[in-house]
DNA sequence: TGCTCTGGCTTGTTTGTACAAGTTCGCCTA
DNA sequence: TAGGCGAACTTGTACAAACAAGCCAGAGCA
């Protein structure tokens, strides 16, 4: 773990545990460094992973002021169903309801960057928290990883993990679009809910380190079943509003 | 502007132009350092704020690479309904319908940082987008901003750059809660939908540059009418998902 | 042909320095 | 007392240098 790391852990942990409530002033630039026997550069890389986070906020000139205080575990948790709920403390479950071969759709060719007709794996997949159904997921893979896909056990928990166990694939980037719409009939079969209730749709693009696509996928909540959650200042957040499509 | 905003800037108009195609490398940090006679330090923050965008990706050892080509306007998009409909071309109009103050209730005073009972602007606005009414929003303002709010022009087009404006107010950071839920009475009512039908629901609270919260807003858009869009990276997102709540 | 391994390239981390720009607060004056 | 001024403090920007760590392709070997 790098020095920036360390400190930005402190600091974070310090932040948690109530040691500067928000409103509260963090210490100087100058004092960290001297508290942590570091140069200003790395206290400046530590408390702008904290900025990031949108634990802190920051102008020049005055003192670094803290602004929650709710730490949050980022990409991981957003992408993988089953680390989010483990960290919730909750338990999660799923079973493939059916995987197909078939030549992907124009949308998912420019999607996954693939030749037209190129074959792709679509999956189904029901989701639980606790037994309880709160997701349908239905994903399409590119065919290059297809086959190991394939291999998953249809019960498997975490499929980003054992896709990194088995393969060493990790999902690095992903293009999140965020809507509500109205269940269809599968969806409520499947969640157990009347058809046209709302649900929190996800859909999503992932890449691999290389910023080769590797999956796409269209994933409905249940309405009170999950929040999504942003915290952002008026310099630099990925978050945008866009105009129904 | 400061000279990384510029590098940053010049090479996202060349990603944007298609100069850099997704997928493409970027050049080396210091062949960038050459080109705009600036130190890699200087350069390295460039490609960092396009990183934040989600524009480029990067891992240590390797060229960095493009993964999108549309600019996003960050955070005043988000905030500001009528700024981001102007950008995207569209006549945002707004009405108030209700405005009265009030003593706040307990989980104001704790997401406002209150005191107990203190008075508060409570505002009902119905939002239009080229005439169509596509968003409730209830927002509650804290008593130090009320009177400002109460001067304005209830068709005000823009609350955020009247406020900015009439009192330099700056809404600086924000937390945002996103989620879907069914239309009650009121909000099928405005917004022209059956009662039950799905929206999605944005709970957001802003604060100014010192951190002081401003107003909280529980506010609902008609289904397909805007989409949130984010983009990540292993390295630090802020976006999260919640447990239902 | 197919494999390994190494050397050069590229990004990541850290330190140090200097100056610019904005905030804060106390002091002084009117 | 109210307001303005300025000095000290704090964050933002920029440069330079050095080493660590990871990637990649080409050379060399079996």
């Amino acid at each position: 773990m790098a020095r920036y790391e360390q400190i930005a852990s402190d600091l974070r942990d310090a932040i948690v545990r109530g040691d500067y409530p928000i409103g509260a002033q963090l210490p100087s630039e100058a004092e960290l460094a001297l508290r942590y026997s570091a140069a200003r550069g790395t206290v400046r890389q530590a408390v702008a992973l904290l900025a990031a986070e949108g634990l802190v906020g920051s102008r020049q000139g005055a003192r670094r002021i803290v602004l929650g205080s709710e730490r949050s575990q980022s990409f991981a948790e957003l992408h993988s169903f089953a680390q989010w709920a483990r960290s919730m403390g909750y338990r999660a479950s799923g079973t493939v309801l059916s995987s197909r071969r078939r030549p992907c759709t124009p949308a998912e060719a420019v999607r996954l960057s693939l030749e037209p007709g190129e074959e792709v794996l679509a999956v189904l997949r029901l989701r639980r928290l606790d037994g309880e159904p709160v997701l349908v997921e239905r994903t399409v893979y590119a065919g290059w990883i297809a086959p190991a896909v394939e291999r998953l056990d249809p019960e498997c928990e975490s499929v980003t993990q054992e896709l990194y166990e088995s393969v060493g694939l990790v999902f690095a980037y992903g293009e999140h679009l965020i809507d509500a719409i109205a269940a269809g009939s599968e969806d409520a079969r499947l969640l157990g809910v009347r058809r046209g209730s709302p649900l929190l749709r996800q859909r999503r693009t992932t890449t691999n380190q290389e910023g080769r696509p590797v999956e796409c996928s269209d994933d409905r909540y249940r309405a009170g079943s999950v929040t999504f959650s942003i915290r952002n200042s008026t310099s630099a957040n990925p978050l945008v509003r866009r105009a129904g499509d």
